[in-house]
This record gives C-alpha cells, sequence and structure tokens, in this order.
DNA sequence: AATCCACAGGAAGTGCTGGGCG
DNA sequence: CGCCCAGCACTTCCTGTGGATT
C-alpha cells in the first residue's frame, strides 16, 4: 500500500482544478477583457508608464483569473524590469500593509512590522529608480482597503516623485459605489481606465464546466444533464461561475458519499439544496440576536400544536403574528433577554421578509380584523438547529 | 350604527456611538 | 482633546383600517 492508493476516489481526479483559486492554461470567453487590459499594460515593456486600470464585475465573473493571466503573460516576456504584483485588499487591507507586502516582493526577505511608512515608501522608490524598473500592482477586492484615499495617493505621487521607471495599478471591485467613496483626486487617477466584466451565460458557463470537468472529475462520471442543470442554475444566480464550480464539487462529493459513481442532476439537485442552506444559516447566525428569537418564535410556534390558531393556504401554514409576538416575549424572557416593542417586531418582521427567511400574506378575510400570517422560508427544524447553535452557547 | 378588536405603520422622542472639527 | 452633531436602534404614542360584536 502507498500513499497514491489512500485518496483514491471513483469520482475525482484532481479537486483542486474546481477551486476558485485555480487558473487554467486556456482563459474562456475573456480574449477582450484580457486583450484591453494588455493594451492598457504594454508600454511597460517600452519603458512608459502604464495607465492605471479599473476593474468591476460581479462575484464570479473572472476578473482575479483573468488579472492572474495578466501576470502570467507579463512574465513570459522575462523583462526583469517589469514586476507584477498581486494581491489581495481582504488581506492587506491598508496603505501600510500594502507597502509592507510590496517591500517583501521586491526584496524577497521577510518584512517586520516597525518599519515606518516613509522608509517602506523610499524603499519602493529606490528599488524603482535603481534600474528605471516598473511596477504594476494589482489590488483584488480594493474595495476592502480602509485608507482607500490614502493608498491612492501615496501610489501616485511615488509616480510623480520618481524620473524614470513607474508604479501603476490595476484595481479590481465587485461593487460598483465603489467609485463614489473616493475622493476626487484618487477618482480621476485610479479611473484612468474602466473594464467592465460582464456575467456569464448559461452556454459560457457550461463551456467553463466542461473546461474543468476533464480535469478534475474522472472519465464519464459526470452525466451531461448535470452540467445542464448546474450550469443554467449558476446563471439564473447572476452567472456566477464561482458559484457553479462549487456546485459541481459539492454534488462530486456527494455522489462519491453514496459510491454510485455517477454525478447526475439529482446529485446537482440537492447540492443547490446544501448551498442555500448554508448561505441560510450563514445568514440567520450573523443576525442580531432578537431576529433570531423571532425567528425562533416563529420556527417553535409552528412545531407547537397548542398554537391552534392556523390557516392554511395552499398546504402552507401561516401563523398569526400576535400570536407569534408572544410566543417570543416569553421565549426572550426565558433566555434572559428583554423582549423588544411590538412596533420594533414588525419592523424586523420585514427585514426578515425581505432577506426572505419569512414569508407573510395579508389576512383579507377569516378572522376579526386585519392580520399578517406568517411562516418561515425554510423547514423550522433547520431553522431552530441553527438557532440553538448559534444563539445558545 | 356604534363600538371593539387586532393589528399596520407614521411621527416624534430617547439614549447611545462614532466621526469630524475647532 | 473635548465638543457637538448626525445617525442608528428602539420606544411611546397615535391614527387608520376593516371585519367582528353588540
Amino acid at each position: 500500500m502507498d500513499f497514491n492508493e489512500i485518496d483514491e476516489s471513483a469520482i475525482f481526479k484532481n479537486k483542486s482544478v474546481l477551486s476558485p483559486h485555480y487558473v487554467p492554461q486556456e482563459l474562456l470567453y475573456r480574449e477582450e477583457e484580457l486583450k484591453k487590459m494588455m493594451v492598457g499594460v504594454a508600454p511597460v515593456f517600452k519603458g512608459f508608464k502604464p495607465k492605471n486600470i479599473l476593474i468591476y464585475g460581479k462575484t464570479g465573473t473572472g476578473k482575479s483569473i483573468t488579472s492572474k493571466k495578466l501576470l502570467e503573460k507579463m512574465n513570459d516576456m522575462k523583462d526583469a524590469r517589469v514586476k507584477g504584483i498581486y494581491l489581495n485588499c481582504r488581506v492587506y487591507d491598508t496603505r501600510y500593509k500594502v507597502f509592507q507586502k510590496l517591500v517583501s516582493e521586491l526584496k524577497n526577505e521577510f518584512s517586520k512590522t516597525g518599519y515606518s511608512f516613509a522608509l517602506l515608501y523610499e524603499t519602493v522608490l529606490d528599488w524603482i529608480e535603481e534600474k528605471e524598473r516598473f511596477i504594476i500592482i494589482i489590488l483584488d477586492e480594493i474595495d476592502f482597503v480602509k485608507d482607500i484615499d490614502a493608498l491612492v495617493y501615496s501610489l501616485t505621487r511615488a509616480n510623480d516623485d520618481i524620473q524614470k521607471g513607474g508604479l501603476s495599478m490595476i484595481g479590481i471591485s465587485n461593487k460598483i459605489q465603489f467609485k463614489q467613496k473616493l475622493g476626487e483626486r484618487s477618482k480621476s487617477s485610479i479611473c484612468e481606465e474602466e473594464i467592465v466584466f460582464q456575467t456569464y451565460n448559461s452556454s459560457q458557463l457550461q463551456g467553463i464546466l466542461n473546461q474543468r470537468i476533464s480535469l478534475s472529475f474522472k472519465e464519464g462520471v459526470i452525466t451531461p444533464g448535470a452540467v445542464n442543470l448546474a450550469s443554467a442554475i449558476a446563471a439564473r444566480e447572476n452567472g456566477d461561475a464561482r458559484y457553479a464550480l462549487n456546485l459541481l464539487l459539492r454534488s462530486g462529493e456527494l455522489a462519491e458519499r453514496k459510491k454510485t459513481g455517477k454525478v447526475t442532476d439529482k446529485e446537482v439537485e440537492e447540492a443547490r439544496k446544501m448551498a442555500e442552506e448554508d448561505k441560510a444559516s450563514e445568514l440567520i447566525s450573523s443576525l442580531p440576536a432578537h431576529q433570531q428569537l423571532v425567528l425562533y418564535a416563529l420556527a417553535l410556534t409552528s412545531a407547537d400544536v397548542s398554537y391552534k390558531k392556523l390557516v392554511e393556504d395552499g398546504g402552507e401554514k401561516y401563523y398569526f403574528s400576535g400570536e407569534v409576538y408572544d410566543h417570543y416575549t416569553k421565549i426572550s424572557k426565558k433566555f434572559g433577554f428583554e423582549p423588544i416593542s411590538a412596533r420594533w417586531y414588525r419592523e424586523y418582521i420585514h427585514e426578515l421578509e425581505e432577506m426572505g427567511l419569512i414569508s407573510s400574506i395579508h389576512s383579507g378575510s377569516g378572522v376579526r380584523g386585519q392580520t399578517t400570517l406568517l411562516r418561515l422560508a425554510l423547514e423550522n427544524s433547520k431553522v431552530k438547529k441553527i438557532i440553538e447553535k448559534t444563539l445558545m452557547k
């Protein structure tokens, strides 16, 4: 027995191909965007300062992958004077951290904290001027940078401070509002060139999935129906390729556990449900305590037969808003919370409905007066479990 | 018809927080 | 550094609505 036998899988050849960080050899459906970026960057290889670029696009539209591809292409030029650096601003979220990372990349040494910002700045400038070099810095998820104006200012000022060589940036953001947050000066300097990444449509997603399937799954494991369904679902959900790949990964894992050796649309459908539940669970556990208690009250009300006031509408059971509020106040007190006022409870109900966690209907006729009837959008036992896990620790 | 009930949702007020400014 | 003010989360109070009750 050797190590190769240990992770012998009936389904997967190489799971990591399905990871969002994987960069395929051939980039699909993004030739235009890549070309635009290359055109923007191209001047460096002639010794001129390239343009700053800002890239927009929703999640899973290939922004990161395309910019990583750009770095690959730049490396192919084997020009020692040009250095491309990719960094994710979730990690490097301040001006200081970005420059610290720059220095450690340029000098190839472990960088400690404690240096002054001015020193880091000088180090970067020296490195550029020493041999008239160029730095292209790719700032992924740039909206996470806390002192963005300071960062952009320092980066552009660096350009003014040096005679030869240059420093330019490519910012990536998935929030359109990002530009509004910028000050006038940084806005004009970072938006010299803008590229928008459109979402993928269903057939493009299919192409992307097929490209990765041949590398990640064993031969004939995935049925065509599974691919169709996964790309159709992802196309509906904002054309997010990351989501589509995640669906495939999950359904592969499901098939592995079932030992059927095949991934069909059944597994994909199951994977979609799981993904949805994960999303809901994440959403619920990030809610304020009282909103969770409201949900919990509704879940318990649904489980409790003694709350007899229920109405059926198309097979779905709805509960009276007032009943649920009463129940909520009891539960709150039991857990040592001061219950929230009925007025604010109504606002919570609206918010929860907007988030798609509950659904409500108006009682036109039926019992006295007007009331809102409520029910959970998810299975109440699951909601109960989630809240018990997060709230009761 | 008048009154009540059970709720919806607007207005104004309160206590706290964090950010900008002199 | 303190000060002030805006904004938020929430309460209290109030008016409206429409079927139910008397």
